[in-house]
RNA sequence: GGGAGCGUGCCGGAAUUGGUAGACGGACUCGACUCAAAAUCGAGCGCCUUCGGGCAUGUGGGUUCGAGUCCCACCGCUCCCACCA
């Protein structure tokens, strides 16, 4: 083993004695983590203090579906946590810091009809060894509070609160066009279909099937919804953005048109239509229905029914994403029915057509060819007529662009209303139309109601019976859980489970004690994750979900940390279970999470062979500066890709932890990139983090070899008397290295304040580490000791384990394990940041010329005056006095010729 | 089509919010140590240069004493929504 002393060779301070020569210790990760992780669970350091003085502060992360291996995602999603976690447990707070299992969901469903596991043990299986491999990583998380929602003591309390939901009027059951995904056998949300039109887990094309189902009436909150991201502004823009969007306002019009007979006597049906521009409505040359509106068939004349049934027919074998590509023609056909213009009392033909969605508006829509790009394709295709009642403002109206003219402008051919501005006339129309009684103003939403029925097994069984006399009856509190019932075998596809088996579907009804049916649909596993973080605050709580006291305690969450991919879904779905909740008087804040990060993804290093196309695992490139194919020799192409089996550029989590140690998986994963952007894992720069690591271990070597520094006296004190070195004494390298260490809290600080730049807190310790690798050898001992004490406890929450172990070596090897994580964060003293003299910076118009070292606390006319005397001004301004200077104090002097 | 965000060295990324662009790290080059290598330590590392300096933050304009940062236009990339009436 070779021997290293000190930091390089320089001058030594002659005050310090000559370092005792001892056989340095090296830093061995897998040793001192597995040691304290120990301890710490052995002294139940992470425990939560449900009460007390201090402040509580609330940190969270998304909980994982427990697959049965930690990946990379996960790792960087819990260590983000966990960092402010241990920040804010120094910062005197108490700290919620849990973790639990989004445990019901198809995967454990799918392993058991393929290898006949029971779904409850695979899933507790997984639980076990992701709950090793996550408690390697050094989180300070209280285990004690772990909920898993496929357990009976949740999922009783999911039951609970979709039984609130229906006492509010917000659950109910009907039949509706659904998505389908075909290869899970069951329907799916809206939110859970991507923009493909493929199902979120899955990936399968979801079709369209008509079917009785259970819905939480999220409609009912949309306006909240949106209206409440405004208070989120700590949420990033994108998040909000993306939920505004799903939601989707639209402020119009509803407006009624009677249908009359060909004679034009009315019938004494009408039909409604939403629209944003009631100030076209002069321009409607025909009403089209969705060939799903149910007034259709009675509308069809004779003549027309079998063109209109074919199209019908047509229509309902396609699937959702051909029918709306925008690239087809239009299709379309008249009913032979007619409405009556309500302003204008002209007869307008009704249609069908393929392009207006039954499920959005009132499923009928207003043609207005000349200012609707759709309708107008529409009406030059099938021949019907295009109005002109819009005219930019000042432009001639005869003059037709041939196409629609679908921004705002003035009024034309629209009777009473010519020539007011479209804002205008949409509000006298609307005002004509609410006085004569065929229109009222409407807002419309994007938003449907969120459906939560799953044709499935291994879910939250929905706690409803349905009875032949009394109709649908919620299972009573008291009688619940509804258990899943287990040990049952599930053989492959198609049907609900639960459905098959009788005995356990017949029982009475609450109600009137007859016979009746359970509901056989398990809910989406949404519901499960959409209050977990509420559970968290109470978790043993038998009586209820969780008492009001313990939520309105910790919630709302301060920080949460997840993936952008639950963006609409989960985030979505959380806000509004806590709306109702807090309407139903069991919580007493509006939003749940009042800061939110969006982790980025871990994509891992990708080699591909751009000849035949095949992935290459990084194990078999010989020579990563000229990465070539293993077999041909063809040079391959170098990206980052998200990890995955089929690419072989997955990197497991623990393998990484068993080489370099937890911490350096830790820094690594903070310092390569901004949280809430993509990281490329490199094998070769975790290497580097590693050194980092070793890098301060030797500092603290040194300094321990030097004997300033374990000094039990010490215990307690505070950083800044431990400096115990008068101001007015201090040497130059004392100065600086003081200065460092008091930069480094307040960046560190701040970089952990507020918006989390983790990235640049590590670079900031590292700075710290240069600072003392430079000077720690020329300073007295106690200005050398308070340096290494403050990198310790900023380091605390980065590397915990290195720093309990450094914390104990150095500082007091007697303290309690995870005493450095109790120890106050450390304070800026503004006195050691100060300097005697700074670089003012010299410009010349404005173009830096040079630097002059100057009193710090020199006032604006002295700076000026240094300036015009320095040199550079000699230089650059040929004599001339300036024109013009600018004094920024502190900072620079800018000469203008 | 609508919306959001982003373009900075070879690479990941900094930049006190209008004040020295490239912090910190990786890769690379050179040197010290070594028989040698690794590790460690030190130095260098945007481009051009006649060594005075000049040019540089996607492109082109503008505002300003001063612009990566603000404004306008354009180009490119990423994500979300989209026949939503």
């Amino acid at each position: 083993m070779w021997h290293h002393r000190g930091v390089g060779p320089r001058a030594r301070n002659p005050l310090l004695p000559f370092p005792p020569v001892t056989e340095p210790s090296r830093y061995r990760p897998q040793e001192i983590e597995a040691q304290w992780q120990a301890h710490w669970r052995e002294q139940r350091a992470d425990r939560t203090e449900q009460s007390g003085p201090a402040e509580p502060y609330y940190a969270l992360s998304m909980f994982p579906y427990p697959s049965g291996s930690l990946h990379m995602g996960h790792v960087r999603n819990y260590v983000i946590t966990d960092v402010v976690a241990r920040q804010q447990r120094m910062r005197g707070r108490r700290v919620l810091h849990p973790m639990g299992w989004d445990a019901f969901g198809l995967p454990a469903e799918n392993a058991a009809i393929e290898r006949g596991v029971d779904p409850a043990e695979w899933t507790e299986r997984n639980i076990a060894q992701m709950r090793a491999q996550l408690q390697r990583l050094g989180l300070s998380i209280d285990w004690s509070r772990e909920v898993t929602t496929c357990q009976p003591d949740y999922y009783r309390w999911t039951q609970w609160l979709f039984l609130q939901f229906w006492q509010a009027g917000l659950a109910y059951r009907k039949e509706a066009t659904v998505n389908w995904d075909p290869l899970d056998q069951t329907v799916l949300a809206n939110e859970q279909v991507d923009g493909e039109g493929r199902s979120w887990r899955s990936g399968a094309l979801v079709e369209k099937r008509k079917l009785r189902q259970w819905f939480l009436q999220i409609t009912a909150y949309a306006d909240q919804l949106l209206e409440d991201l405004d208070q989120l502004e700590h949420w990033p823009e994108r998040v909000r953005t993306m939920q505004a969007n799903w939601i989707g306002r639209s402020t119009g019009a509803e407006l009624t048109f009677p249908v009359v007979e060909a004679d034009g006597s009315p019938t004494g049906e009408s039909i409604s239509v939403f629209t944003t521009r009631p100030d076209t409505l002069f321009g409607v040359t025909y009403l089209v229905l969705a060939p799903e509106h149910p007034l259709v068939p009675s509308l069809t004349s004779a003549e027309q029914r079998l063109a209109v049934e074919a199209l019908c027919e047509l229509v309902a074998a396609e699937s959702e994403q051909q029918r709306t590509d925008e690239e087809r023609p239009k299709r379309g056909v008249a009913l032979g029915a007619w409405v009556r213009h309500p302003a204008s009392g002209e007869l307008i033909p009704l249609w069908i057509a393929d392009y207006v969605l039954a499920e959005y508006g009132s499923g009928a829509v207003m043609g207005v060819p000349a200012h609707d790009q759709r309708d107008f394709l529409f009406a030059r295709q099938h021949g019907l007529a295009i109005r002109q009642v819009i005219v930019p403002e000042g432009a001639d109206p005869a003059a037709f662009t041939g196409a629609a003219w679908t921004e705002p402008g003035v009024l034309i051919h629209s009777g009473p209303f010519d020539g007011l501005t479209s804002e205008e006339g949409k509000q006298r129309i609307l005002a004509e139309a609410e006085a004569a009684g065929w229109g009222r103003a409407r807002v419309q939403y994007r938003l449907r109601d969120w459906l939560i029925s799953r044709q499935r097994y291994w879910g939250c069984p929905i706690p409803m019976v349905h009875c032949p006399d009394c109709g649908d009856v919620p299972v009573p509190a008291d009688q619940l859980p509804v258990l899943l019932p287990t040990g049952i075998a599930l053989q492959g596809r198609g049907g609900s489970p639960l459905a098959q088996l009788e005995a356990w579907r017949t029982v009475a009804c609450p109600s009137c004690g007859g016979p009746a049916q359970r509901e056989t649909d398990t809910m989406d596993t949404f519901m499960c994750s959409s209050w977990y973080y509420l559970r968290y605050a109470d978790p043993l709580n038998d009586q209820l979900p969780f008492g009001r006291e313990a939520v309105d305690q910790w919630l709302p969450v301060d920080q949460y940390v997840g993936g952008i991919e639950h963006a609409i879904l989960h985030l979505l779905y959380s806000r509004f279970f806590t709306k109702v909740l807090r309407d139903r008087g069991l919580l007493s804040f509006n939003e749940p999470f009042a800061r939110l990060l969006t982790q980025g993804m871990v994509q891992g290093l990708t080699y591909r062979n751009p000849v035949n196309g095949k992935y290459v695992a990084p194990a078999d490139v010989a020579d990563v500066n000229d990465p070539r194919d293993p077999i041909s020799g063809e040079p391959l192409t170098v990206s980052y890709d998200k990890m995955s089996k089929s690419k072989y550029n997955g990197v497991d989590p623990t393998s990484v932890i068993d080489r370099y140690g937890a911490d350096t998986a830790r820094m690594f994963i903070l310092f390569k990139a901004p949280p809430e952007k993509d990281l490329e894992w490199d094998d070769a720069d975790v290497e580097g983090q590693f050194r980092f690591l070793q890098r301060i271990w030797r500092l603290a070597e040194t300094a321990k070899e030097q004997g300033i520094v374990l000094n039990p006296a010490s215990k307690g004190e505070e950083p800044e008397a431990a400096a115990g070195v008068e101001r007015a004494d201090l040497q130059p390298a004392e100065k600086e290295l003081r200065r460092a260490v008091h930069t480094a809290i307040q960046e560190v600080s701040s970089d952990l304040a507020g918006e989390l730049q983790l990235n640049t807190a590590v670079s900031e310790l590292m700075k710290l580490a240069n600072a003392m690798g430079t000077h720690l050898a020329n300073v007295r001992p106690a200005v050398a000791r308070e340096a290494v004490h403050n990198l310790v406890l900023l380091l605390a929450p980065f590397a915990p384990h290195l720093a309990e172990e450094l914390w104990h070596r150095l500082v007091d090897p007697s303290a309690p394990a995870s005493s450095v994580h109790h120890q106050p964060w450390p304070q800026v003293e503004a006195s050691a940041l100060a300097r005697d003299t700074i670089p003012l910076v010299i410009q010349v118009k404005g173009k830096v010329r040079g630097n002059l070292e100057v009193p710090a606390d020199a006032d604006a006319s002295t700076l000026e005056r240094l300036a015009l005397e320095s040199d550079v001004a000699a230089k650059w301004l040929e004599g001339q006095p300036p024109r013009r200077v600018i004094v920024v104090p502190g900072k620079l002097v800018n000469l203008v010729p």
